[in-house]
DNA sequence: TTCTTTTGTTACAGAAATATTACAATTTAA
DNA sequence: TTAAATTGTAATATTTCTGTAACAAAAGAA
């Protein structure tokens, strides 16, 4: 877990794919089509962060974020709104009005992942982890290094993102249509065999003779960290 | 497995995106595009949730409802209406007719999934829970790992689902066809002698000295859970 | 009892899934 | 530009799982 994040946009198919993305992230999504409804559910939900679509049907996007200021629980809630491209001029208002960030449509996810983990880092440091330990294995992702047993070890970027990947779940036993989605860049089409390789090159790197093998096959499922 | 879901709707192209999606999550679907056909379907099938779109070819939606709830077998069955955007209204004449919850059209698959996991979650918890448990039997299907008075066991994928199976449903009885229709892929032909092996090697890994036989053979009828 | 039906048990061959290796193509670093 | 590192795939090896058949045992029926 890494946190909730309350969506408010207008658009059904963004809110899919960002939810999507998100919960394969970790984070628990909410979200509404509208402003006033979602007002009322974010504040029920209560969210670590909201993402706000600039155009709602009903309320504007500052119209919702002035509510939530005002409001002495969600006071420090952070909002990152999501504009359309013509709005440029308008971000130095959605600024001023109280938004921690903004991000123009469209936009790829690692964007946005990016904007959110930054904006979460200010507010609420615990919930962006830097570094994802699990027993003597520790990854740190602001400096790309990983160590087992306080020893450092050499992985390629696809091993690290592999790793790093099942340290934000471990134990849970992903197939390998959800590894090849979320470690790979999106609609890159490898062969679900080839995951098995880099599996193969993980272990050798990350296994030290006596010590127990911490990847673990659950045949016709997939694979966990243990 | 995590329990079947029968749909009813004319638009072929819902039922296609609908269905993969469940499946994906392993549900078992079937569908039918009307009405009339579906209800006579739907009661061969025995599902645990039902799709039914709110206007159909021959019956409307809230026929086909009512005409569900007459049946003793399936009073209880949850069923989520599929409705149209202009149909707003309709939705309390719905709810009144024995509905359990509504989605309105255009919805997003995690929409949809979310609701599904709700209602059933009211109506049959052990369909959509993450860890089943029977006497000192537990099994977690995200780490997918069986415990028997808190020892692990290890299982084949084949026993593991067959197990899966019978603790969704503990103490009910099951006959052969019933258990491989579920447990087994679609559209594969085996013996049914053949989950009496399967149950033996079941059997074989699940049971401790001393402990009592937990799988129950009902002659001419099937297994079950005890 | 004796016969018939159903289930239990075992062994085994083929199938299926995974592990491992080598290699060519590509990318990155020097 | 050359060398080194990284990647994906295919081929092969190895492991594990599956289904079936054959026979044994048990339960019912007559």
């Amino acid at each position: 877990m890494k946190g909730k994040i309350f969506i408010i946009e207008d658009e059904a198919s963004i809110i899919q794919l960002v939810q999507l993305n998100l919960e394969k992230e970790g984070f628990i999504v909410a979200s509404s089509l509208n402003g006033n409804e979602g007002l009322k559910e974010l504040k029920k939900f209560g969210p670590n962060l909201l993402l706000l679509d600039w155009m709602l049907p009903d309320l504007s996007g500052i119209d919702v974020c002035k509510n939530i200021r005002k409001d002495k629980n969600f006071k420090n809630l952070p909002i990152i709104m999501l504009t359309a491209k013509g709005e440029e001029e308008d971000k130095i208002k959605g600024l001023e009005s109280g938004v921690d960030d903004y991000i123009t449509k469209p936009f790829s996810f690692n964007e946005l992942h990016a904007r959110i983990k930054a904006v979460l880092r200010r507010s609420d440091p615990n919930i962006v982890a830097n570094d994802l330990t699990f027993e003597d294995l520790k990854l740190d992702r602001i400096e790309k290094r990983v160590f087992r047993a306080d020893k450092e070890i050499q992985l390629g970027p696809t091993e690290f993102r592999l790793l790093e990947f099942f340290l934000t779940n471990p134990k849970r036993v992903y197939s390998r249509n959800q590894i090849l989605e979320t470690v790979w860049p999106n609609n890159v089409n490898v062969e679900s065999r080839t995951i098995d390789v880099h599996i193969r090159r993980l272990r050798q790197s990350i296994n030290i003779k006596d010590k127990k093998e911490l990847i673990r096959t659950v045949r016709s499922s997939g694979y966990s960290l243990v």
